[in-house]
DNA sequence: GCTTTATTTCTATATTTGTAGAAATATAAA
DNA sequence: TTTATATTTCTACAAATATAGAAATAAAGC
């Protein structure tokens, strides 16, 4: 198994990252619909504040599991594919 | 996507156990080698309580991702790699 | 029975984390 | 420039969690 260091804190964060529902149900929605920004994801999910959802989302791209798109005040969000599909293929389901 | 509540909160229990380092060491060493006991576990690792051993054992097996074989005084664990596949194939690579 | 070994449960504690309000930043439109 | 909208950063706090020691439980061997 060539499962270094580096790659194994990476895997941590990820499995991390998705480990929390509303987090879940971000990438879930983000498998589902390319390019939503962060409103677009608050009006789908039941009553976050903007401030939580911008943090949940942070995580989610520090991982490396969403991609962004910025676009003048608009910032859209993607499921980077390749590391779902190689860290969690449930999400593509 | 037919991702009910139920199937969801498994999704969000199996990542949240892969989410920390301990744990996803433990499965890591358990799809290299199956039938590994709570003790040869913490053998393989390094300083960790029996009874902190125990309680990470306890979450990846409550999430399905490990099964487990009563021998005696013994506990045997194994990687449910039917799961694994599903939810984290990074694991049995 | 007693002793040893394997594992769990109980209890406590320090740390992490999810949450949101308020203020700050950034960009666009009027 | 003023206003509005989108998002982030700061701050605080309640809840969750990782950790381990001690006691409890369970099974095997003597």
């Amino acid at each position: 198994m060539e499962h270094n260091n580096a790659e194994l804190q990476q895997a941590v964060k990820i499995y991390k990252a998705l480990g929390e529902p509303t987090r879940l149900k971000i990438a879930l929605l983000l498998t589902e619909e390319r390019n939503l920004c962060c409103s677009d994801i608050g009006s789908k999910l039941e009553s976050v504040a903007g401030s939580t959802l911008s943090h949940h989302l942070k995580q989610l791209t520090d991982c490396g599991l969403l991609k962004l798109r910025k676009d003048g005040t608009y910032i859209y969000y993607s499921v980077n594919r390749e590391i779902a599909q190689k860290y969690a293929p449930y999400l593509l389901e």
